[in-house]
Parts: structure tokens; sequence; C-alpha cells
DNA sequence: TAGTGGTCTAGACCACCTG
DNA sequence: AGGTGGTCTAGACCACTAG
């Protein structure tokens, strides 16, 4: 039983999965138990734990307190996108990154901000490479962020400067398609009509509401990310 | 220095939460190592490891070896997707599911599937409560999962049965904006013209393809998430 | 209420990396 | 070369929940 080959949480996370796949395992079969495992692998439960868990997350297990471990169904799969500062989304591209405030005004805040109050609106737009890359239209709530209402904009933007003054416990994001308006076709040089790639986030610190931001990218964008079990390939 | 009030994990998180936003810790600063901040806060040294990984999964640590843990500069926005099953994704949103082969053939793969053989080109309709939801464009690798060749897909997705029948370990996922052209207009329902959704996802078993597929969105769809630290406010 | 996963401990060794 | 995080162990107690 004791086998001292599996000693690695890695090692054994590849192990269950193999069994999985092998359908030793099948879609909602129970799996023993970690006591059980541990002492078939010849390793502590903290190992098996480590393992399972790692497996849970990305949602091929399921697991709940005595009822045990098993094969999830219908495994969701998860994709994890990572959401970087313009500035470096640009320069990760090796592009030239750029930056022009359009619009700096003191208006009503729409609903999604959460305050009745006047709030910054804010629109620019980041360019790559000296091409429009993406609008950003930007409101800031100046109840939780005050320093904003000093702050010009005109050489930092709002996305950079937020991320180190203002930081977040919490956020929605969300991602859409639409076709270009007028405005922002003109912004971003293309046509009306274009089929543009949409943005919209919220971020809260605790309950109180930071900014809402929405971000129109240039035609052609696309939003790139890796899934999997963490095993690499290819 | 013992501090008996951060035990859980959880606990110290929050806690080194707090000093980063209240800028005892500032972005660039390296934090006091793990057997420090045990002694500090009075715990075992595998309960900080904890609760510094989870952050620096999180993105707003960065860990090494000997450099030890710095607060991050710029820190990277993680926003983790459920690619739910169809059935699931629309079932879940309490409307009823259908579904609607358009086409099955043989034909020459494209180079997306890496593979120079027939393999199975399927295109399928989704809906919600009766309207076309989402077209579904996929080539099957017949090398890696022969089985397909023998399914005729009229009842069940590909969608659905891939996940039971061929598991993978790697993928990638890429989402964009396109202009719906006829065929995917007529299909969906829709004006040409329209802006629809694209999700296009190929998957792996270790180094051997297994399927390409091009989801389609009729006008309107939206992909939704949470982002942030853990921490559940609002 | 009993079985299972979730977590914590105290200690140890190792792998990696910076200085 | 030495400091730091990464991981493993053996044991313990706790929290949740299915039966």
């Amino acid at each position: 039983m004791s086998d001292p080959q599996f000693k690695s949480w890695q090692a054994i996370q590849a192990e269950v999965l193999r069994r999985i796949h092998a359908r030793d395992w099948p879609p909602g079969h129970t799996i023993p138990n970690e006591v059980d495992l541990a002492r078939e692998f010849g390793c502590a439960r903290a190992t098996v734990n480590r393992a399972l868990q790692s497996l849970a997350d990305s949602g091929l297990l399921e697991r709940r307190r005595k009822a045990g471990t098993r094969v999830a169904l219908h495994p969701v799969g998860k994709a994890t996108l990572d959401i970087p500062v313009l500035r470096q989304e640009i320069e990760t591209r090796s592009m030239t990154y750029g930056y022009r405030l359009v619009e700096r005004a003191l208006a009503c805040a729409p609903a999604a901000l959460g305050t009745d109050k006047t709030a910054l609106h804010l629109i620019a737009l980041h360019y790559a490479d000296d091409v429009p890359y993406v609008v950003e239209d930007r409101w800031i709530n100046l109840t939780s962020v005050p320093a904003a209402a000093e702050q010009p904009f005109d050489r930092i933007s709002a996305n950079e400067w937020l991320v180190i003054t203002a930081p977040y416990t919490n956020g929605d994001i969300s991602f859409t398609a639409e076709v270009a308006g007028a405005e922002q076709a003109r912004l971003l040089n293309t046509d009306t009509g274009a089929a543009v790639f949409v943005i919209d986030r919220t971020t809260w610190d605790h309950d109180q509401t930071i900014t809402t931001v929405r971000l129109t990218y240039a035609p052609g964008y696309r939003i790139h990310t890796a899934i999997g079990t963490g095993m690499t390939a290819k």
C-alpha cells in the first residue's frame, strides 16, 4: 500500500488526475477519504489535502465535510484572467504607451456609482504605438476618493493613479460586445458600426463605491488566457 | 508581540491587507519574513504561509525565496471566470435549454486543430427559452477522440459529450468582439452587422489536440464575475 | 451523532535565489 | 553562502453536515 513514490502534493495530484482520466474514478464517484489516501500513498494527510484542495479549486472535485470528495459531474472550466494596468498591458506587448485626457468634468453620478452626489467624470484615450487602443470612460466617487478632485489626470491616467491611491476590497467586472457609437468610433479612429470589446468594472472599498469604468477597446482586441489543471504541456 | 487574536489564516490575511491599505506597508515594501510574522501573530509559520500565499495568488504580494515578500507595485487584478457547460449556464438562469444540430461533416481540419488529417466539423445552435443563444462551431480531432466519429450529436451536444468523454489537461481560451457574418446572423436570428461576443477555445490532452471551438453569442450577451481579495463585502 | 474535510502546530528539511 | 519561502510530517482539535 504505502508507496514511497508519491511524496509531493503535485505527484499526488497527478496520480489522482490519472485515475479520473482513466475512469478508475468516473464522474460522480466518491473517492477514498484523506486518511485512506494518505495511507495508500505513504504520506501525511496534509499532503493529500493540499493535492485534493488544488483539484477542487480547479473545479474537478467537489468536497464536502462528512459527504466526502466526489469527482465533479460537469467540471466547470475556470479561466483566470489577468487584468493589468493599461500601460503595462501595452508595454508588455512591446508597444509604446500613450495617453490623452479627452474630458474632465464634475457631474451628477450615474446609478452604477451608488451615490447621488456630484462625481468626477473622465474620458481618456490610451494609445499603443500612437494608435488608439482603448477609450476609458470613468466615474470617480469623490466621497470615497476626495483626493481625485485635485488631480488633473492630464499626464497620469486615472487607471494608474487609482491602483496606487485607492485600493479596493471588492469589485465587479463584466465583458460584452457592442457596436461602436459615433463618439467612440471617432475617438478610436474607426468606423461607426464596428464591433468593439467592452469591459465594465466597478470597485468598492468595503461598502463604498470607489469608481466605475467602461473600457471600449479598438476593433480586433482579444483577451487571452490559459485554462487547465496546472499540468504543463505543449 | 504574541497576539492571540490572530489565529486563523483568514484573520492574518485581513490584518496584512489592512496594513497594506493603511500604507503601513506601501507598494514595493518588503514585509517581515514568515518567522517574524508568526512570532508577532503568535501562530505557527505554516499559518502565516497560508495567508501570504493566498494574497500572492490574488496578485497583491510578490514572493521570492531569499528575496522575501514584497507588496506588489502594480497589483494585477485577477478575475476568475467560470466557463460552465452551455446547458448549465442556461438552466442556471432559469431558462429552458434547447439544442439543434445544424451541420455535421468530415472535412480537412483547420490549422488550429494541429492535425492534417480529416476531422469532424460540427455546427450547432443552443437555445434559451427557444431563442437562439449561441452558435457552436466546432472541430474535433478524430485521432485523439475516435469515438466522436460514431456519435451523431443530434440530441446531445458535443459541448456536453466531450466534457464527459474526453478530459483535457490543458487549454487555451480567448474572447473578442466581432460583427456577425451573414450565416451566423441568420442562425442567431439577428441582423447582419450586429456586434457579437465570441469565445474561441482549444483544448489538449497533454500534447494532442482534442477540439477547437468558436462560440458566437447572440447580441447582448455579457459575461460577468467578481474580483477582489476574497473579503466579503457589499 | 459520527464521519469527513478544514485548519493549526511545532519542527524539520529542502530548493531557490540574492548578495 | 546564507536567508527565505516551499513543503512535508505526525498529531490534534474543530466545523460542518449527511444520515
